[in-house]
DNA sequence: CACATTGCTACAATTTTAGTAGCACTAAAA
DNA sequence: TTTTAGTGCTACTAAAATTGTAGCAATGTG
């Protein structure tokens, strides 16, 4: 809860308890995978390919009780809130894209210098 | 590593890598805190308040070897990469704030409805 | 040389997460 | 009415991640 004492920060702040919040494994992806559509337990389980029934039920406590998902009729949803959060953390999945492709022109370039230096290396 | 198998993703998308690396504990808040300015091993170790060492450490590593952060004469800075990352988080601090009011008067409210439920009670 | 600071490493204790099994409930089919 | 299938979980143990504390090696400073 934002104010009070949160895992990692002894202030309370708002952005720490956010932080800590999103911090733990899962609780981005389960807003991530939400967005899409509202969804069962089951299908936001298959959503995640991973998570195990405890931690997800753990997690969507978490986020029900601070207001960032919800339940209705057609199972887990955003709150207009978490929707809003949601955009915010939108852009992540371009951003991701250019930065995988960075990394994977270093680890090219690593390749490439090793090559490069073999090859002298074996003109010595 | 983005195109490998990931922690919670068989696919090993780009931002499926992303958030299991934002997902770990105190990745988010190393970014957040090193946004403000360079620092140092230790100077960072205070601004996150609680992390080990151990775990500052491991995380240093996992966000330079991704090139989010690396090392210069000021200690650990953000790369432009890093930095690019943190404008996209950067509305947090705003949403959480106006997340934190909500919360709250909710709590508000429950309590005022307490109130208002015991003293209906009591005029019965 | 003593002393302080920095960037860590080591390691046991604790907490968190994964993985698997299965229960209670509901609704439809047989 | 019994079976079957689906859903929302709970229980439990093993494995992994994180904390907390101590301290070492390297670098500078008086």
């Amino acid at each position: 809860m934002p104010g009070t004492k949160v895992r990692g920060s002894k202030t309370g702040k708002p952005i720490m308890a956010l932080l800590d919040l999103l911090g733990r494994t899962w609780s981005l992806g389960i807003i991530w995978h939400l967005n899409t559509a509202p969804a069962t337990f089951r299908e936001l389980q298959d959503r995640c390919e991973q998570i195990s029934p405890s931690l997800l039920n753990t997690r969507l406590k978490e986020l029900k009780s601070l207001s960032i998902i919800t339940t209705n009729e057609q199972g887990y949803t955003l709150t207009e809130q978490g929707r809003h959060l949601f955009d915010i953390i939108s852009p992540l999945g371009q951003w991701s894209k250019s930065w995988a492709q960075q990394i994977i022109n270093t680890e090219h370039n690593k390749t490439i210098d090793k090559t490069i230096k073999n090859t002298m290396d074996s003109k010595q």
